[in-house]
DNA sequence: GTCAGTGCAAACTTTTTGCAACTAC
DNA sequence: GTAGTTGCAAAAAGTTTGCACTGAC
């Protein structure tokens, strides 16, 4: 079992990592850089533009421009710090660090997102022989309807047969 | 191997339960919405709204308005003929009937999109045990670099040096 | 005849861009 | 000091919505 470690080390690492990237590229080391790459990895999940805007305001205190948000991601992705997924209407962001939930369930009817765990999933994927192309990562998203959408759903047929017969 | 079956059969086949689906829905069965699924069986791979708009106008010689192009692809998302993608800007679909391509493979470089066929892989995927999720589809995203931004990469990176000598 | 569906344009949302001010180096 | 970054606001891109008109039933 693959224990996750604890967090202010992996922010510690992340950090230096991208310090790495910043000064192999070129780039300043700026505050703002630090404080999104710190609040995105001190979240669990998913995040998006708006509420990381609005986590960095008013959790980390730190008040950046949605510009900046949208140009430091660009460089977290290509960083390999961040993945991108774009499920509903925004786009969704997500720290990629020592991570293995690459796979998620979505809820086609609710919208949540649920991670999925399964080791042997991820081999087979990894596993894949590809032509002409050089992975790097992936993603898996796996459509569906929750356990909580389907009982309501099942309740809902229930209450309008119900209904009719009266 | 599964042969592809006859386009025109599928396309039938589609309007069949598009028509189907409709009546079920208490929807009208408009020329609009049968152009427009026609439209989407005849093309190969993905597409995006604003080419699906060129395409119904230019090459199905039949204008709709870009609201009747997404209305219609909420009912053939319902109805289970075609499915979304959201890589890059905008919105991607993608036909789904008697196709088994849901696995795709994204250069991130030029963000071309490539199909993968792997029947062990997709047996795996189907075969995921799901706790508390009832699965409909999924789609995988292998992302990566294709073969040709790769070697245009190599190429960049040796007259670079060749730059630096001189 | 009626009302769902359509086209159009305006509104809205998300993302990108241009530019002046700022600051990491 | 200077060039890369930032914030702001305007623009662009993608999608949704309101409304009058049309046509499927």
């Amino acid at each position: 079992m693959t224990q996750v470690k604890d967090n202010t080390q992996v922010r510690e690492m992340v950090r230096q990592i991208f310090t790495e990237y910043l000064v192999q590229k070129k780039c300043r080391k700026t505050p703002e850089r630090f404080a999104i790459l710190d609040m995105i990895y001190s979240l669990d999940g998913h995040f998006d533009i708006e509420s990381l805007y609005t986590l960095m305001e008013e959790t980390a205190n730190f008040r950046v421009s949605r510009a900046t948000l949208y140009n430091t991601l660009i460089l977290l992705l290509d960083a390999r710090l961040v993945v991108k997924h774009s499920f509903g209407n925004s786009s969704q962001y997500e720290k990629c660090y020592n991570q293995e939930t690459h796979l998620h369930m979505i809820c086609t009817q609710c919208g949540k997102v649920l991670e999925l765990h399964d080791e042997k999933l991820q081999d087979d994927i990894n596993g894949a022989k590809l032509k002409r192309f050089h992975q790097s990562h992936y993603s898996l998203y796996i459509y569906g309807v929750c356990d909580k959408c389907y009982r309501a759903n099942k309740r809902k047929l229930i209450n309008q047969k119900y209904k009719k017969k009266k």
